[in-house]
DNA sequence: AACTCATCCAACCGCCTTCCA
DNA sequence: TTGGAAGGCGGTTGGATGAGT
């Protein structure tokens, strides 16, 4: 059987691979600007370029496109897409959906190159966060840390820590579409904090949540998934409702649980 | 100066999903 | 409902560049 590919942008004649030249680039943002950036298949033919219409597109989408923010990945920058690729994984378009201007190959490869290397797993957090009570240090900057929920083994529940979640996450474009009654308006702050003897799980300005006994962060949703009867999962308005789902089941720790999932989907449908 | 090695990042590749006739 | 076209995504590659010897 003959493998199929590229039956989308099928080479033209002649294509030219490599680099792009300065001509190039202004050829096609000349002709993008004109006719818009779709009809990939033809453009090449009509732009006068030798290139075949996939390579085109991703010139276009990450070099040429307006907006495209060139230059160093900020420290801030930097502690989203952690946060972020702790919470989805690598899905490289959506956490560059949170960051304007930049795109998922400049973010892909920033995280091949530097992130890959300093991300931590929860057990080497709590190493660090062990030996930091030991020795009397503040606690750790959500900045410098990058934290996976569904790894939680707090050692150390008396410590303020930032489980890597917050609003700006999830502002997403896509309005929720699901049915009215399940729309249920809680901002995920995305703050675990352990003070004292009790654990406030921080659920948005109008919506603290606060728990008298010990507990773990999946204690705290659990507890206010029942006591909501069906008024709580996660702010519909904010997210699209595939990434919803994964993300309480990752926050939950219940990637492997088919009762719990069952669970969730009756609220995400 | 010449060579090797490591790093970076633009571009490529193949697969998957969505769209539409 | 179906199949091809188009668009999108994530993994990988390879050339350019810089540091080290």
């Amino acid at each position: 059987m003959v493998k199929k590919t590229e039956s989308n942008f099928p080479p033209e004649k002649k294509v030219i691979r490599g680099a792009w030249t300065a001509e190039e680039d202004r050829k096609l943002a000349e002709y993008v600007k004109i006719h818009g950036d779709k009809k990939w298949r033809s453009l090449p033919a009509n732009a006068g370029l030798n290139r075949c219409g996939k390579s085109c597109r991703l010139r276009w989408m990450n070099y040429l496109r307006p907006g495209i923010k060139r230059g160093n990945i900020s420290e801030d920058e930097e502690d989203l897409i952690i946060r972020l690729h702790n919470l989805i994984g690598n899905r490289w378009s959506l956490i560059a959906g949170r960051l304007p201007g930049r795109t998922d190959n400049e973010i892909k490869n920033h995280w091949n190159i530097h992130l890959s290397k300093k991300s931590l797993t929860m057990n080497e957090l709590n190493l660090k966060l062990n030996h930091k009570v030991e020795t009397n240090v503040d606690c750790p900057s959500p900045s410098s840390s990058a934290i996976s929920a569904p790894d939680m083994n707090w050692a150390y529940p008396d410590l303020k820590l930032e489980v890597g979640l917050d609003d700006s996450l999830f502002e997403s474009e896509k309005p929720w579409s699901g049915p009215p009654g399940k729309d249920l308006g809680l901002e995920i702050d995305g703050f675990l904090e352990f003070s004292g003897g009790s654990n406030e799980f921080g659920m948005g300005d109008n919506n603290s949540y606060q728990m008298e006994e010990e507990g773990t962060f999946q204690d705290c949703l659990n507890e206010k998934l029942q006591e909501s009867n069906g008024g709580f999962v996660l702010d519909r308005e904010m997210m699209d409702s595939e990434l919803d789902f994964d993300s309480l089941v990752r926050l939950l720790d219940h990637e492997n649980d088919d009762s719990f999932h069952s669970f969730c989907l009756e609220y995400i449908t």
